[in-house]
RNA sequence: GCCACCUUAGCUCAGUUGGUAGAGCACCCGUUUUGUAAACGGGAUCGCGUCAGUUCAAAUCUGACAGGUGGCUCCA
């Protein structure tokens, strides 16, 4: 982490930055509105509004000459020019503070900046105006304040880049008009932005999109629809190698497998609320008498299955497993890849118990979670949000009293099991507690993935109950879990954690075997057949394709193992090995590499 | 959905001021039978996302639509 100081100073610097790209871009376009504009994680950016986003497109607005109507990403070096020119005059900030109505006089063919001097009135706070610059580069705006103290001098002119345009809706709800936002990066140095730039690079690379494609994993046809990905045999591969993983994880504890149907009557989603939570992200298919719904959530389904029951306080708690699809009509520009989808499957799992039994079923699941995540390396690193309720009760279904016993075994849960956790208030959902697992990957950047949630919501209204030990209906509590989120999801994070160079036992082709000349043909093939009797995914080259070729291949392809058999093994009756990761591993019997492949696919290593 | 940008062979991409398209890889056919990152020769493949318009003539200009990429919490 660094010094607290040291990060504000940077916002300062950022934050500047966005009044100097405002000023900029006002010196090409005077009749741009400026509406709002804020330091982000690594830069900082700024909200106009155009005249041409005012009117209707193509109309000719009057304008001075030279002067731009919009803006498009080809501006952007001009503008950038432009800003260093001014950094240069700008040397300290002046402020003053004025009463709301010259405020609003000063601002008043603004609608945005009234909008915000409103809200500023309400929350009685002083209205002040930070000027900065000289001359041509004066610029006067409305603001808290925090900028750098000289930005001439402290700002490197190659510190920073504008980097692109996007649409953003004022004040981010999609009921206002949307502006035009003018993003840029922002940095201490001019290393380290070209530092941030070599990592988002990185990240290109590994684009499990890009990587899907290239290794053949998986494809989206513009003819099946956007945000349905359709598995290639190597990627089916990987998704099962996950999916079987996860129940092996889940059968000697007690869960039970479950199916049920992708669509079922709109009332079953009334019932749970998931209509009226959902509402036009449900798909709707038209039956001949009926009207139906494609399941958005598992949770309904499983409800019934429950409720067909008459359970006794001695077969809780009552668990149940499905991978299941389950389908939302996301916008579509909102889709891409495997990460956002229409149509995801989720390693879902409910669970009834009773509310004593709570801390014990999610240290259970907990279990899970870190049995199924050190495989992938990815327990080095993670935290966990523990969810609860905010200040405001009433906001929250069920009694305090459950409330409080849910949290708490929450918490001894996470506490008995060294989770680094974090509580945070007011992050419940109104119908429980919840624990949120946060990962790392390789390069660094989290992902939220397995959860644990407590309901007490659906059982009451699905009104399920269960006979204690005093003959009485009980109540149980239902929790959601999910360990991997969604199996299109969770490819998508490992192909990416990854970088194609999947681990063994998920290795599309665990091994290819290269035999040099026909000579060798035969004892290539016996090796094949061993491996393929193992249950290794063995690959063997039998075509006209040159030694060298067939070796770049099986590296490009981020193989994990191939095995070359030449005269100098055949002399030994042996073959060679070689691991992507180690190099070559020189010569062993046949029986050895079937070995050691089956033993390290086990162990999962 | 909205905003910006993009859309040329399976993939990556080139196509100068409009005159009906190419390269590399992959693929197919031969020859070659090879010891650690691309053997050699030959061949087929796109009519330039779709539709409409301007023009003697459009991949190149205009419009609409579709698909893709990034963005739409980060409140002066």
């Amino acid at each position: 982490m660094k010094p607290a100081s040291e990060k504000t100073s940077l916002e300062h610097k950022r934050h500047t930055l966005a009044h100097l790209l405002a000023k900029a871009v006002l010196s090409f376009s005077p009749d741009a509105k400026t509406t709002i504009g804020p330091a982000t994680e690594n830069g900082f950016y700024y909200d106009f509004e155009f005249p041409l986003n005012a009117e209707s497109k193509g109309a000719s607005a009057t304008l001075m000459p030279g002067a731009k109507a919009s803006i498009s990403e080809k501006d952007l070096p001009k503008i950038e020019k432009k800003m260093r020119e001014f950094l240069h005059e700008w040397h300290a900030f002046t402020h003053i503070e004025v009463s709301p109505a010259d405020a609003r006089k000063i601002f008043a063919g603004n609608p945005y900046k009234l909008e915000l001097i409103d809200g500023i009135v309400e929350r009685k706070e002083k209205i002040t105006l930070y000027t900065c610059g000289e001359g041509e580069s004066e610029f006067t705006d409305l603001c808290r304040g925090g900028h750098a103290e000289d930005p001439s001098k402290e700002i490197p002119v190659n510190s920073f880049k504008l980097t692109h345009i996007a649409g953003a809706y004022w004040r981010g709800s999609e009921a206002n008009k949307m502006l035009t936002r003018i993003y840029g990066l922002a940095f201490e140095t001019k290393e380290a932005l070209d530092q941030h730039e070599t990592m988002v690079e990185e990240a290109k690379k590994r684009d499990h999109k890009k990587i899907g494609r290239e290794m053949g994993l998986f494809t989206i046809s513009p003819l099946v629809g956007a945000g349905l990905p359709l598995m290639q045999p190597k990627g089916m591969v990987i998704r099962n190698e996950i999916s079987d993983f996860l129940w092996n994880l889940h059968k000697d504890k007690g869960y039970s497998r479950v199916w049920t149907p992708h669509i079922a009557r709109e009332e079953l989603y009334v019932m749970s609320g998931h209509a009226a939570k959902f509402g036009d992200e449900l798909f709707r298919v038209q039956g001949k008498e009926e009207k139906f719904i494609m399941k958005p959530m598992n949770c309904p389904h499983h409800m019934q299955i429950f409720a067909d029951n008459q359970f006794s306080y001695r077969q809780m708690p009552v668990r149940y497993f499905e991978p299941a699809t389950v389908y939302r009509d996301e916008k579509s520009g909102q889709l891409g890849g495997l990460t956002r989808v229409r149509a995801i499957t989720q390693d879902d799992g409910h669970l009834f118990c009773s509310v004593a039994q709570i801390e014990q079923e999610v240290a259970t699941i907990v279990n899970v979670i870190k049995e199924f995540y050190a495989p992938f390396g990815l327990m080095k690193e993670y935290w966990v949000s523990l969810s609860v309720r905010g200040e405001d009760r009433s906001k929250y279904l069920g009694t305090d009293d459950v409330w409080n016993t849910a949290e708490s075994s929450l918490e001894k849960a996470a506490k008995a099991n060294n989770l680094p956790y974090k509580r945070v208030e007011g992050e419940a959902a109104f119908y429980g507690p919840k624990l949120d697992f946060m990962f790392k990957d390789s390069i660094g950047r989290e992902w939220q993935l397995a959860t644990i949630q407590c309901d007490f919501n659906l059982p009451e209204r699905f009104d399920l109950s269960f006979t204690n030990d005093k003959g009485l209906k009980e109540r149980p509590v239902v929790i959601h879990r999910a360990i991997s989120g969604s199996l299109e999801r969770f490819m998508g994070i490992i192909i990416e954690h990854y970088a194609g160079a999947f681990p063994l036992w998920l290795a599309p082709t665990q091994v290819k075997i290269i035999p040099i000349g026909e000579a060798h043909h035969a004892a290539a093939s016996a090796a094949h057949t061993a491996l393929v009797a193992a249950g290794v995914r063995s690959e063997l080259c039998l075509g006209n394709e040159g030694f060298g070729k067939l070796v770049r291949q099986a590296k490009t392809d981020k193989i994990p193992y191939f095995v070359v058999i030449g005269d100098k093994d055949l002399a030994a009756s042996a073959v060679t090995l070689e691991s992507r990761d180690k190099g070559n591993l020189g010569q062993m019997k046949a029986e050895e590499v079937v070995a050691k492949l089956a033993e390290e696919i086990e162990r999962k290593g």
